[in-house]
DNA sequence: GTAAAGTGGTTTGATGCCAAACTAATTGGT
DNA sequence: ACCAATTAGTTTGGCATCAAACCACTTTAC
């Protein structure tokens, strides 16, 4: 694992030949911008294939234990904390509605605002999706390995808070 | 940074009385793939956000610098190097092909795969764009620090490599 | 040598995302 | 009290991505 020159094996044997090759990454192969890329793009993937087993789908899943934990949240805010534009919430929270899921009310006080709940039904489906959520943060965790794991973490969380 | 219980500040002011309150992430705060995304997610907007300055987008960059370190290269490699479908890489190339800066051949011994290679116009081209990643990554290296860089980038690889 | 299976690349259809323009409601300045 | 600036959410347009179906060519098995 992460050899220091620019040289790295493709990663698995999905198809003969052009696995076997060795390829040159140069500069790429020790710059965090493409690593990241590459490790969420991949995990991405996986949770997307562990996600349709269930007919769900991974954006949802946050949308779903934000609005849980912030009762009456509004778009805007569900779409900060999610890192979201506004505009990509909204067809997801119309589903959601749509579904039963979650309940839009407008506000008294600011009519522009919506107030988003969970349903006793988003309740439900929340706690299916969480329990295969945590199966693919367990994956995560055994290969981050239990002593780099809250610096690793703290990393994640300091370049989301300071990137440009 | 880094609070370990679920409360975490809303990010960066954009505005007002959203980004002031608290948000609950529940047990996202402590996922690797929730921060993950968000960090990878965020910070190729930033990328994004300077590689419009020069009028190119991210997914070229890559793409233009596997080709440059590995002349004759086949999609399909390139593809499972960039860790993209290949069908994604279609357009991507394509477009490279019409401007110029990439060269797209038929090999002699396999007449279903392409052989693909820079063009003088495509050097010139990943310079300047090399030199904008750069600093993109100048960023990212501040923010993650010289003492943990080693280890992140390792921990990135690992991911990337044995995620299923 | 031929048929079947596999592989490289494209096409098509769907999803998710952003950015900019827009509507409706609120706030603030004067 | 009013008008300008701001804010919440939607719409539209464009792009990147995957997955599955497909075509052309190659390899393998017999």
């Amino acid at each position: 694992m992460a050899r220091s020159n620019g040289k790295t094996p493709v990663r698995r044997g999905r198809n003969g030949a052009a696995a076997i090759e060795a390829i040159d990454y140069g500069p790429l192969a020790n710059w965090i911008g493409f690593n990241l890329r590459m490790a969420q793009e991949l995990t991405f993937q996986a949770f997307s294939r562990l996600y349709q087993e269930i007919g769900e789908s991974p954006g949802r899943f946050a949308t779903l234990t934000l609005i849980g934990r912030n009762p009456g949240i509004s778009q805007t805010a569900l779409s900060y904390a999610s890192g979201r534009d506004k505009s990509s919430l909204t067809p997801v929270v119309e589903d959601l509605v749509r579904r039963g899921l979650v309940e839009r009310r407008r506000t008294s006080h600011d009519r522009r605002t919506y107030s988003l709940n969970l349903t006793a039904d988003g309740k439900k489906t929340l706690a299916i999706m969480t329990r295969c959520a945590r199966q693919h943060e367990r994956n995560l965790e055994r290969i981050v390995g239990p002593r780099d794991r809250a610096r690793f973490l703290q990393l994640l969380k300091k370049i989301a808070a300071e990137i440009v």
